[in-house]
DNA sequence: TCAGCGACGATAACGCCGTTATGAGAGGCT
DNA sequence: AGCCTCTCATAACGGCGTTATCGTCGCTGA
């Protein structure tokens, strides 16, 4: 149970900063005190090490991603609605590239590992994919199937293009949201839309 | 123009095994001196420094996945060929994820960046896909498009299946292999196989 | 043959890093 | 007042990447 005084504040809001800015190599327990005005026992005090820090970093990251989905108001155009899901999602990997790579990348940043509490705030955000997902099912956008495994098709596909924006590999077209992005989610609609059943393999 | 002497196949033979055995953390200067039996002055007077010792192994990581690809026979069913390329990718990348994740992560490991003659390499493997692509157009299994925008379709849907396997999350759902990859792909496929032009978004 | 040279790498040092131990100070409770 | 707990500054330990220094080879040219 987290209280929430000054420096655990500060040393937060510092390290949100730092791997905003200058990325992951950055978020160190001296320049982390340097930055917040204290010395690196404050991190041990408050998050017992750098890891439960980056923990804390990647949780709030989850529950940004979650809010930034939530805030897509339903329209009436069901496909719509998946799409303008998909640009609130990519948006907000682009605003916190360091983040987003650090909450899905096996990467290291101090051997930090999922945990069941952060992880079902990730599931809450893929939760309103399913239901997008099966609101487009009602909705007959999409053919009737496992929301939840045509939610995680989406959600692969999105994720992947999300990626190689990141690392910079979707500069093999021109112009990657149109040629590849949109184009993907469209395709991929399509196939799930398409009545007939063909077996997967 | 490196000359294969015996400390820098040494040096190069352990930082693959630390790497994929313990993972990017394992990866120091220090280490890799000891285990190769060494000094740690080796991997400047061959390297340069271990940036540029990474990017050697992610050079060798790109060359693999372009043999791994390569290994895969055409046949007369042109969708299956392109199912078995994405089945070689995925299982290089299950065989060596640490080396997977440097490649296409904006991950740290060092401050490396990718430099022109490693991304001819990634380009390379990513221009035996638009051929398998181009092959599909001219057999009718895939409707007429830029290749290279659709190949960049297929590529960030099985990029984002792999990544979402690697960090764990594909465990959405119970099958993962059978109800995400799979279907995603055939799914794919399928809308870019309509006749039919939707405007995407 | 042998002097000279250049490459290789072992040693040690610098300043970082994460982490831990220690202790000083502040605030609340009895 | 006494005590206790929480907070954090200081200092230390070992490990890190990197650089400077320097000894030791093997080769080359006369």
């Amino acid at each position: 149970m987290p209280e929430e005084t000054d420096v655990r504040r500060a040393l937060l809001e510092a390290a949100a900063r730092l791997l905003g800015e200058e990325g992951p190599s950055a978020l160190s327990t001296r320049r982390l005190a340097r930055e917040a005005g204290t010395s690196t026992m404050a991190v041990y005090t408050h998050f017992g090490g750098m890891p439960a820090l980056v923990r804390e970093i990647v949780a709030d990251g989850f529950a940004r991603l979650f809010d930034r989905v939530a805030a897509v108001t339903p329209s009436d155009d069901v496909v719509d609605d998946l799409l303008r899901v998909a640009a609130a999602y990519r948006a907000n990997a682009l605003e916190h590239p360091h983040v987003y790579a650090v909450m899905f990348g096996s990467a290291s940043l101090g051997g930090y590992r999922l945990r069941d509490d952060e992880l079902d705030v990730g599931l809450a955000a893929f939760g309103q994919l399913v239901d997008v997902t099966r609101r487009a099912m009602a909705a007959g956008a999409l053919r009737e199937d496992d929301p939840a495994a045509v939610a995680g098709q989406l959600w692969s596909a999105l994720h992947g293009y999300v990626m190689l924006e990141l690392s910079g590999f979707n500069a093999v077209v021109d112009d990657p949201e149109r040629q590849l992005l949109w184009p993907m989610l469209g395709h991929l609609v399509e196939g799930l839309s398409v009545q007939g059943h063909r077996p997967d393999r």
